[in-house]
DNA sequence: TTGTAAGCGTTATCAG
DNA sequence: CTGATAACGCTTACAA
């Protein structure tokens, strides 16, 4: 009863297992064990779990069966030693970051369809990225799939250089590093279109702070204002990546409220929840006298209280392009260094309204 | 310039770089290779890089020189292939569930003080628990750590019989299995215990649902509630486990408003949250007319516009007894099946409030 | 279709 | 302190 159920002890229906059953008990048992009971050689073990042709229809059921008796379980260890290849991406990301989770989620099964295993390696408050990368360097995956990497470029460069190396939300220019992001300045472009077409031009750009990427934000939100003539709205809030710090942003625009923005769009949707909080406390209405754009679909977006209109990353999308860039290297040597841009997506909700509060349709 | 920085090139300090350089590029140096660089075996390499005593200071310097020459990295597969031990600690989560992210999170650390390494394995949509452990067992892991696994028990057992297994987050009873999990009664018990101290009688059950240890909860809850004598207040609302859930069942509460309880305890946060707003969008007042009490303190409940009443999960507490769990099983070869029951703690926000709307403290 | 034998890159054992 | 020499469990030509 405290048999593990493919385990078959002796009286099942297999028989005779009687040296092999004591042997096998405390070490695991291996291709010889599984040849000797089915009858057969080592390599014809192999062969039948490889799935490759040049075994018959009943050598096969019979190693089969003798496996399943045994609890046979391949060793990776051994395999992946002898094989030439080792095919394993690995994946660095933090294991906090809701994004990143999502894109793990998405390249598992676009991972298997290549016929590669992935290999997760967690960042975390204790655990830096260099360790996390060193140590699927020492797993010997083929590739490495880092999900933005906080690490100087020219250390990403030097590992780029033993392993082909995909860059993921994480803008890099150097010739032997892959890039796979959303369109950045698309992002600010979508927002403000958006905007746009509701009448808006008081927009205003809440700002991610010394994170990663929100230099570039501000400039694709200062070019593209300037593009649509609205050059003299243009105006950068003083925000960060969190909620806390949307609500100060908040509180430090409602002290001015002289001069208020018909809309805001903001770093990430983190940061917007909280400043369109923030708004709310401080007697400002969202989005009747100002609406607010975040940026990255987040779960919490979609909650029905919260109802953000924000501009999602395709998850999906990047991770299958991060995945397909791996592949390229690996399997059709490609160059290095390409770059793709995931085009984002609009999800219009329940935080912004066409500017000086336009009535609701009429229906006539 | 596009060389790794520890590959030293020819003309490096190192100097005599020649054959090596060549052979080394395309595949990856070996011992071997290191041995031949420094002048000596490779089993001294061996010693050097396994940190054990028997190599003089300065032949482990120059093995070490001669390493960081060629970019030399410990191959993982054939040191566990060779080595007794693989020192690996399966983990299987779900990647998209916040509180699995803060146990994996906790759980680096304490591993690598006990000298195991982590090996993660996530479940998604499309990964099935199976795959995730099927892969872990041809990693060779020694223990698995299993965060709220959804397999039957009997399936559990089965793999709990070749490698011991620790289960988190989930009430198991098998003799091959240990636990390691929030004390569930005792949660319900601080919930309660904190209400009826405001004063409350009248506390409603929100539940759960059909989820994993709901039906647990359900019966502390009853259990308890009879225990204070609050036997003729027991009431089970029908929840769920995420926002929207909580929403439907504010407004189911709302529409018999007849009978309204003065506090109600959630299944977890999530749908706490969205009870809360869905109470509030029905024009019942959290925290005055309703105290709402989450459980699980996930980063949400946190936020100031959201501060919820909850009990926690100590995540910290609860990976550091999973990992010692298996620390006892593997290293002081203890007995399976035992369990840990981490104590829950409160955290105080704004959701709470005496019974019957208590006037503000008067200072005086 | 099946079997034989030689590694893969380590660690471990045992001599020098 | 140092160096040969077997394994570890598997894959992969190559032979039968």
């Amino acid at each position: 009863m405290l048999a593990p159920r493919n385990l078959g002890q002796a009286g099942d229906r297999g028989g005779k297992v009687t040296m092999e059953e004591i042997s096998a008990s405390g070490k695991n048992p291996t291709m010889a064990d599984v040849a000797a009971r089915a009858g057969v050689s080592r390599s014809l073990v192999s062969t039948v779990f490889r799935e490759v042709p040049g075994a018959s229809p009943v050598t096969r059921a019979r190693v089969l069966q003798a496996a399943a008796d045994l609890g046979y379980q391949l060793d990776n260890r051994a395999r992946m030693l002898r094989r030439s290849r080792t095919r394993l991406l690995g994946v660095v990301f933090q294991v906090q970051d809701a994004f990143h989770s999502d894109l793990v989620e998405a390249m598992y099964p676009v991972a298997a369809a290549a016929e590669y295993d992935l290999v997760l390696s967690a960042t975390t408050e204790t655990r830096p990225e260099v360790d996390a990368i060193d140590g699927l360097l020492r797993d010997r995956c083929e590739a490495l799939l880092l999900v933005a990497p906080q690490q100087p470029e020219s250390w990403l460069a030097d590992v780029a250089e033993r392993v082909p190396t995909i860059a993921i939300s994480r803008r890099i220019a150097h010739a032997a590093i892959d890039v796979v992001m959303t369109a950045d300045e698309e992002v600010v472009d979508t927002a403000l279109k958006y905007l746009t077409s509701l009448g808006h031009r008081n927009i205003a750009h809440l700002d991610g702070a010394k994170i990663h990427g929100a230099s570039d934000r501000r400039r694709s939100y200062r070019k593209l204002m300037k593009r649509q003539n609205l050059g003299e709205f243009i105006r950068v809030l003083e925000g960060g990546n969190t909620e806390v710090q949307g609500i100060r942003a908040a509180e430090a625009l409602a002290r001015e409220q002289d001069s208020l923005p018909s809309a805001v769009i903001c770093y990430n949707d983190r940061v917007a929840v909280g400043f369109m909080f923030g708004l709310r406390a401080a007697g400002i209405r969202v989005p009747e006298d100002i609406s607010v754009v975040g940026y990255d679909d987040v779960h919490m977006a979609a909650l029905p209280f919260i109802s953000l209109t924000t501009v999602g990353q395709d998850a999906a999308a990047t991770a299958r392009s991060a995945i397909a860039h791996a592949v390229r290297r690996l399997d059709k040597d490609a160059t290095p260094g390409e770059m793709t841009l995931v085009p984002p997506y609009l999800v219009e909700r329940s935080t912004t309204l066409p500017v000086r509060q336009a009535p609701a349709p009429l229906s006539r």
